[in-house]
DNA sequence: TGATTTTACTTTCCAAGTCAAATAAATTTC
DNA sequence: GAAATTTATTTGACTTGGAAAGTAAAATCA
């Protein structure tokens, strides 16, 4: 299917979320071979970083809405990659802490994240990735 | 919560994710006032073309995968934007049209999107937003 | 300090998505 | 040209995701 005259493909909504299905469908591919999905290398990652961080926080960061990172984690904790703490200062938060296994699996996952990213910025080209990179970054802010 | 030195944000498909994220709950947000969703704007948009697209056809410019789009055009059937039409030529394949209504509601959305363009455009800047773009582009090829 | 409000997270229920199998038509092969 | 294969779409069982309600702790306030 071509349609190189489409209106559709001129949407900055458009490009946006096509480009982002073909990456993760592609990195969704190579973790599968490690048995993870995306969002729970992106906690594994998030929390190597070692800064405490609790449920809302880390929802945040890891780009999802509570109730769907709670399931997550839930799974998470059976699956024996990450354990649950109430912080102790504030009895209402969670804090989720990465168990050995957890960082083991995730240094070995880290690898095929970053061959995935090696292989699009060659694909566009060093100085267009970082651009890139830049530009999705002030969608952001 | 701000977290500069994050690793994960350096990750192309993060920064990628995280814009998607945004623009997409931005996005939805408006066409919720319209009860619509994004992925039903786009069949309208997309069929408006005037070309006429299988199921198949539909699925890759609209992002969605085959028995997914085949449950929302159901749903868009029974709320009168859609109808189906199995293709002459070939009887396995089922041909999408939009009908009067779907036409008429997709004008009045089409608004609301372009509305949403302007303001992340004039969020970026024209020349970087234009930028974006094509560097989205050349993610997908 | 006791009552009210706000905040953090989880649960529940329902809508929507996915994978694999089913159906059915077209094409290929022998 | 019948049998086997491929292609296009849908169906069905199951899982996941989301909105709103529920729970419980902390903060505010009167």
């Amino acid at each position: 299917m071509e349609s190189s005259s489409n209106p559709i493909q001129d949407y900055l909504s458009y490009a946006l979320a096509a480009a982002h299905r073909k990456m993760q469908a592609s990195l969704s591919t190579r973790l599968k071979q490690h048995g993870i999905q995306i969002e729970a290398w992106r906690i594994l990652e998030t929390l190597e970083a070692g800064h405490r961080l609790t449920m809302g926080q880390l929802a945040e960061v890891v780009l999802m809405n509570p109730p769907t990172l709670t399931k997550l984690v839930d799974r998470m904790v059976s699956d024996g990659l990450v354990h649950r703490q109430v912080a102790q200062a504030d009895h209402r938060q969670v804090n989720v802490l990465p168990t050995a296994l957890g960082k083991k699996r995730m240094l070995q996952i880290r690898e095929e994240v970053q061959e995935q990213d090696i292989e699009f910025q060659s694909l566009l080209g060093k100085d267009e990735a970082s651009k890139l990179i830049e530009l999705l970054r002030g969608v952001v802010q």
